[in-house]
DNA sequence: CTAGTTTTTTAGAATCATTATAAACTGCAA
DNA sequence: TTGCAGTTTATAATGATTCTAAAAAACTAG
């Protein structure tokens, strides 16, 4: 799991180049033990400090929106000036921290069954997120 | 429910002074029969509309965010690049029309019961929102 | 391996929603 | 009516994100 290879597999079956910068990129956002809830800036600071190259911040966003895309990345809707992803693309929801502005999963046996009792005429649901907001007590 | 003086007293209660155009926003965004989901950029084309007086863009994010903290008007969490309101300020959830960018409203009754069995220590749950994205079929 | 084609990266400019600023204005209480 | 605190306003500033066009890198076929 610590290698490059992996991920230059992993994004080479998506049909994206693995160039040096979204390697790197992958390392960073894949290669941990938790998943990694992360701004666009939280990301690149987490470049500037553990990757010897610069990553210019068009690419970062690139980056992102591609494996985003390609399902690779979630997106949480929360409204914050920032937009919020998430390397855990399996269905959950989450806890956002309104203090520290941070985001917690919840795994989808921590929210009881969603049920949605009305439908949209000629409409299908795409998805259905449960942002808990918290506050400290 | 067609008088100013509504929302001049509402206004007044909360302790928002109520100048002139505070009223007029107020009366394009309650004085109507349906709840109104709307970004800034809605409001500020149904006042270029219906509102003789201009009001400056400015005013219109002040008042905006004014009624928002004295909890007449609700923000809805989308990530999209503009932000919602709602003047529905009851307990309830929506659907959200990606192809249309519309919300529609989902009543407390048309979404079985959450139950969150997780919980963070020092925390407590400021609100729980379900969005539900629907897209053309 | 190499030339040619396509995709990607990059720095910087552009965009767009939102917020800040500071001067002019207004509601309201004395 | 007067004065002041709260508001409005036009405009500038901010900050996240996207666009641009040229340089660089990755791929492909020969």
């Amino acid at each position: 799991m610590a290698k490059n290879c992996n991920f230059i597999e992993k994004l080479r079956e998506t049909g994206l180049r693995p160039t040096r910068q979204r390697v790197k990129i992958c390392k960073l956002l894949y290669n941990r033990e938790t998943t990694f809830h992360f701004t666009i800036n939280d990301l690149v600071k987490k470049i500037s400090e553990e990757v010897e190259e610069k990553i210019s911040l068009a690419t970062v966003y690139n980056t992102v929106h591609a494996l985003k895309t390609k399902g690779y990345l979630k997106e949480i809707s929360i409204n914050t000036d920032r937009s919020y992803f998430d390397t855990n693309i399996s269905h959950h929801h989450h806890f956002f921290d309104k203090s520290t502005e941070e985001l917690i999963d919840l795994s989808d046996e921590d929210v009881e069954k969603i049920q949605i009792k009305k439908s949209l005429l000629g409409k299908k649901i795409s998805s259905v997120e449960v942002l808990v907001k918290v506050e400290n007590e």
